[in-house]
DNA sequence: TTACATACATACATGCATGATTGTATAAAT
DNA sequence: ATTTATACAATCATGCATGTATGTATGTAA
């Protein structure tokens, strides 16, 4: 109804971002039409449609807004660990698990993937970006557990890319099923106690 | 067009099942029409309303018919482990990703309830058998762990709830993965040297 | 001040998807 | 042999959801 300066324009396409992120995560993408979106930030389909193309590109646009601190997150190479790389690996995937428990941003947007969203060629150029992010972290991790297994942190017959893949999908499925109840467990505690019980394990030969 | 004796319904009704099986895994639940799986069944839509009350209905039926092999596997007590519940433990887990490795239409339902289909009010029904189903499987990994200790092959200081639960959620998370990218790993192997690693760390004192 | 661009609201056209109803040919029961 | 129930096909009515096109009031630049 009313025209607004260039700084309400972006709120406006805030609320909608956050708008979709709550009723996303609370009903489901495909359950929920442009309209619901809308009414939820307090505005038409028109807006929605003056933002994005579709609901392809809201859903895209939500994602890129969490992938940027998650991606900060792993530049920051902690100055702890220069000499620890088992200890660094381990705090890499901590501090996923942290971010997700602090930010209800992330909370969401994770429970939309695991969750709320069909993994299905229509939706497939917002599961690239979730792949690829996590492909980034498994190549981190092999890197990482290589340089342990080279400082002598971890047995030389030490089969690395294997024992990631059993890691991160550790990770997962805990993240999958605290999203799923997170009155259940504590994410953190379980996730330390998880990675604790599995590096312990590592020391051991087959 | 034409009328069928009995047996030739109960054809069709798993003519129905299994194609809304395919069609579900491959492009999603919300995404595929009852029209569509009417004609990959060779029917028309009249035929499923005839069989089933609705789309849930549908999807209830397909669920029901792969959880009987999966109850099955669950009730038979290896006599082998009477003595050694932590090697029951290991093969419990381990029958379920065999199972889903061996049988297609464990595969299928499994990827639907992980990657295509929405977890939202709507689909409540369904995805309470399924975590019905993880329920028991946590509380029998409980009862196994804490036989365990018992039988002094873990320590009496070993958290057995929350040890179950991140092994369950570490099986959970591979197979999830497995889902993503069947050829990027061998859910078996991948899933042995999960539990051998994890199994091994039990060992070692917090 | 005029001209244009922006930020939406409103209205419209279209396209499925669902569920219900009805029709019908055949099996099964009596 | 007749009746009835079954197993579908075919049609219909309805309801969203989407995308687009248009209208309009306001900021913004010249």
């Amino acid at each position: 109804m009313v025209r607004r300066t260039k700084a309400d324009a972006l709120a406006t396409k805030a609320d909608l971002l956050d708008a979709a992120e709550r009723l996303f995560s609370a009903q489901g993408v495909a359950n929920t039409s442009m309209m619901q979106v809308a009414e939820a930030a307090g505005v038409t389909r028109g807006a929605i449609y003056h933002h994005f193309d579709n609901k392809l590109d809201l859903i895209d646009s939500m994602m890129e807004r969490v992938s940027l601190p998650f991606d900060q997150m792993l530049e920051q190479t902690s100055q702890r660990h220069v000499d620890n790389p088992l200890a660094l690996l381990r705090a890499r995937l901590l501090n996923i698990v942290e971010l997700l428990q602090r930010d209800p941003h992330t909370q969401s947007v994770i429970n939309i993937l695991f969750h709320k969203c069909e993994y299905v060629d229509e939706t497939l150029p917002i599961h690239f970006r979730h792949l690829r992010a996590r492909n980034n972290c498994i190549e981190e991790c092999i890197l990482l557990m290589q340089q342990a297994i080279d400082h002598g942190q971890l047995p030389k017959t030490t089969n690395a890319a294997k024992l990631v893949v059993c890691l991160v999908a550790m990770i997962d499925g805990i993240i999958y099923n605290w999203l799923l109840d997170p009155d259940y467990f504590n994410v953190v505690e379980v996730a330390e106690q998880a990675l604790d019980t599995f590096m312990a394990g590592l020391q051991q030969p087959a």
